[in-house]
RNA sequence: GGGGUUGUAAGAUAACUUGGUUAUUCUACCACGUUCGGGACGUGGCAAUCCCAGUUCAAAUCUGGGCAACCCCA
């Protein structure tokens, strides 16, 4: 950081993560702290992942999930049951050994994830088939304790999450809703962060410990990093083995419950901020703007009155929105505008001393800084229109960015060129580890997930065996 | 996991090589006045050497450690 201007002082395709740290701190969303790995969600950011917790609790209730919330220590007997699992977090967990002085006599785990500690109660809980579907979902924080150089939103030590975990009497109906729940996450992208994303299962090596599979999200940012997005985990029997959550059947059979979890975390706030943003600063959709809408009144001595008089009447008029009129005098009109430009706010609308004369306003929408003027007894309509079109336009130039990125590779020398160009390689694989590994090491990329619809036609072009899947591959967070 | 760069006020910086009085400048912030259709101006004011140790008569400056941010490679 180089200069002293107020707005932005990297680009965007030249200094992505200088970028990404000056819009996320210069807007207001968040702020680092002595703990690395842990950063405060100030409100414009709060306000976000609030609107994403009552979207996806109302999307929860329609699929019959709860909410409820479990602890977040975790004794190390319990984490330690479903072994695979445990051997997948064992290096990120943080324990808690003392209190004041004196040792603990079994040390506890802050929470990485609750399967454990859930599913501890679950089988207190399960007994018929009559107790079956469980459909429990809390909102909380997680810690994991990376060694990777953390990101504010996109990887942190410390995150908020939704976890879900649901228990079904049969293997059909875990699988059905394994997916069903990849749907409502997709669903939540599009709609409140018109995020685009590629659904898929993950790889043997990417999987959740402990998981049969995992299904996810991915997307790609503009500086050629994929990332995924969120994930729904088939554990199969796994964990209910381990807990012993079993029923008795319609037959009066003894039997293990069929479990799934999944999670959807403030990660997506990041992705959302990278993907839709620009060298003026933040772009946020309309759906979680904490302000929709500003009024910028052009105040001169001589109109001064009238053109504030106006202004709180278009303030009253727009009141079905959010939005907030900057009558402050102690900063120009100019000003005002940079400043509601780099904090992101979906419509600006100005009134001066030469709209009032006409009945009308100018309006400016921020993802495309185009300027309208607007015949005020048409502004309500033209609002709706303009607030709609902004989170079409930000989707649709998204998924075209993801689209146009993905190109299908025949050979390893292809899939180098493409990773190298930051796109993601689309190919037919056998889904060996083997080749997941050889990939990784000679172009540097990872395997994203296994697209869900398309079937491998011909090859593995790593090993030439027969292909088992279509699957993306990229540089990767 | 390996290597590198950096840390001075709310933000950005100067002084560091060659240790020395009251730590420079811009922005922000506070007060008053004049302004306002794309980051206005005047006057006055507030405000900092990341933490711990060492060397020294003397440390922002040199040495070691810690913490944090960023970059590159695996």
């Amino acid at each position: 950081m180089k200069e002293s201007k107020e707005g932005l002082t990297f680009k965007k395709d030249k200094d992505f993560s200088e970028w990404y740290s000056q819009v996320i701190q210069k807007a207001e969303l968040a702020e680092y702290t002595n703990v690395s790995g842990c950063i405060v969600f100030r409100p414009r950011a709060y306000y976000i992942w609030e609107t994403v917790q009552s979207y996806m609790n109302n999307e929860f209730k329609k699929i019959g999930v709860r909410n409820a919330y479990f602890p977040l220590l975790i004794p190390e007997s319990l984490l330690k049951k479903e072994k695979e699992n445990f051997q997948g977090f064992n290096p990120e967990v943080a324990w808690v050994t003392k209190t004041g002085d004196s040792e603990l006599n079994e040390r506890l785990a802050i929470r990485p994830t609750s399967e454990t500690i859930m599913y501890d109660h679950y089988k207190k809980w399960i007994h018929s088939w009559k107790d079956l579907p469980l459909k429990i979902n809390q909102w909380n924080n997680i810690l994991r304790w990376e060694f990777k150089h953390s990101v504010p939103f996109l990887r942190t030590r410390e995150f908020l999450w939704q976890e879900g975990h649901n228990a079904f009497s049969s293997e059909q109906e875990v699988q059905k809703d394994t997916l069903l729940i990849l749907d409502v996450y997709e669903k939540t992208l599009k709609e409140l962060y018109a995020i685009p994303a590629l659904k898929g299962r993950k790889s043997e090596k990417e999987k959740f410990a402990g998981a049969v599979y995992t299904l996810s999200l991915e997307t790609l940012l503009s500086n050629g990093k994929a990332i995924q997005c969120c994930t729904s985990h088939n554990l199969g029997q796994n964990f209910s083995r381990a807990f012993d959550i079993n029923f008795l059947d319609k037959n009066e059979k003894k039997q293990y419950v069929w479990q799934n979890s999944w999670g959807f975390s403030t990660r997506t706030i990041g992705i959302m901020i990278a993907m839709h943003s620009d060298d003026l600063g933040l772009v946020v959709p309309p759906m979680v703007a904490e302000t929709q809408i500003v009024i910028v009144p052009i105040l001169f001595d001589e109109s001064k009155g009238k053109v504030l008089k106006k202004a709180n009447e278009l303030f009253k008029l727009l009141k079905n929105y959010r939005v907030y009129l900057d009558s402050r005098e102690d900063y120009s009109a100019g000003w005002k505008f940079n400043e509601h430009e780099l904090k992101g706010i979906p419509i600006r609308i100005e009134i001066g001393p030469k709209d009032l004369a006409k009945n009308q306003v100018v309006l400016v929408r921020r993802d495309t800084l185009k300027k309208e003027i607007v015949k005020i007894k048409d502004l309500n309509k033209k609002v709706e229109k303009t607030l709609q079109d902004i989170h079409n336009n930000l989707y649709n130039k998204a998924r075209k960015f993801l689209d146009d990125s993905i190109v299908n590779v025949k050979n390893i020398n292809d899939m180098k060129k493409v990773i190298g160009k930051g796109k993601i390689a689309k190919l037919n694989w056998c889904l060996g580890n083997k080749c997941e590994d050889i990939l990784k090491e000679k172009t540097e990329s990872k395997s994203l997930n296994i697209s869900l619809t398309e079937k491998a036609k011909g090859k593995c072009f790593a090993c030439g065996n027969k292909a088992n899947g279509v699957a993306f591959f990229g540089k990767s967070y």
